[in-house]
DNA sequence: TTAATACATTGAAGTTTTTGAATTTATTTT
DNA sequence: AAAATAAATTCAAAAACTTCAATGTATTAA
């Protein structure tokens, strides 16, 4: 278990816009960039931003489908993170 | 499952020294906040800072014996970690 | 009760993060 | 080919975080 992609992670989830959109990814599935400017409130370069973040440390995956990025999440790095904190507890 | 408390205790998981510090903790069972100077070489109102974060999110008990602070792991919070992750993967 | 010890708080400097306007790049539509 | 669309990048301002010296508080030891 790499304490770095734990830290990574962890920093990914924590901010508010970002925990939303992963919340949103998991309700509907998946998601397309350009609908996290409406729910979050947050400008297109803001959303850029944050989902760089999360998309750099694995919590989500991201395709291009032409011009849209399509975000899903990664179940993967949802299963070591739960791992880890099970081994803790 | 309350996000705030997962937002705040992925903050405070997603920092170098705090993530040395829970691991150490992990690692003796019980910590004094002394310690954490050394391992850390962190001045003591910079380990003081972190492990205040560490306890408010929930993360770490703290227990005030005399002037002495016990740091422990909140097992009760890693399980909860654990069974969020595992709810998303 | 004076000194020493363990930790908390304050305040200030440096660093990082967040944010969005403006612009650029890549792709699709007309 | 020109216009429109989706997202990335650049840049600068504002906010938040990290750090530690100095100081304060509480407890124990001498």
């Amino acid at each position: 278990m790499d304490l770095a992609v734990i830290e990574k992670a962890a920093n990914a989830i924590a901010d508010k816009h970002r925990l939303t959109i992963i919340m949103e990814v998991v309700k509907k599935g998946k998601l397309i960039c350009g609908d996290v400017c409406e729910f979050t409130c947050l400008s297109q370069p803001t959303v850029s931003h944050h989902v760089k973040i999360l998309v750099d440390s694995g919590v989500l995956n991201s395709s291009k489908n032409g011009r849209i990025v399509e975000l899903t999440l990664n179940k993967e790095m949802m299963k070591q993170l739960s791992m880890f904190f099970l081994q803790l507890s």
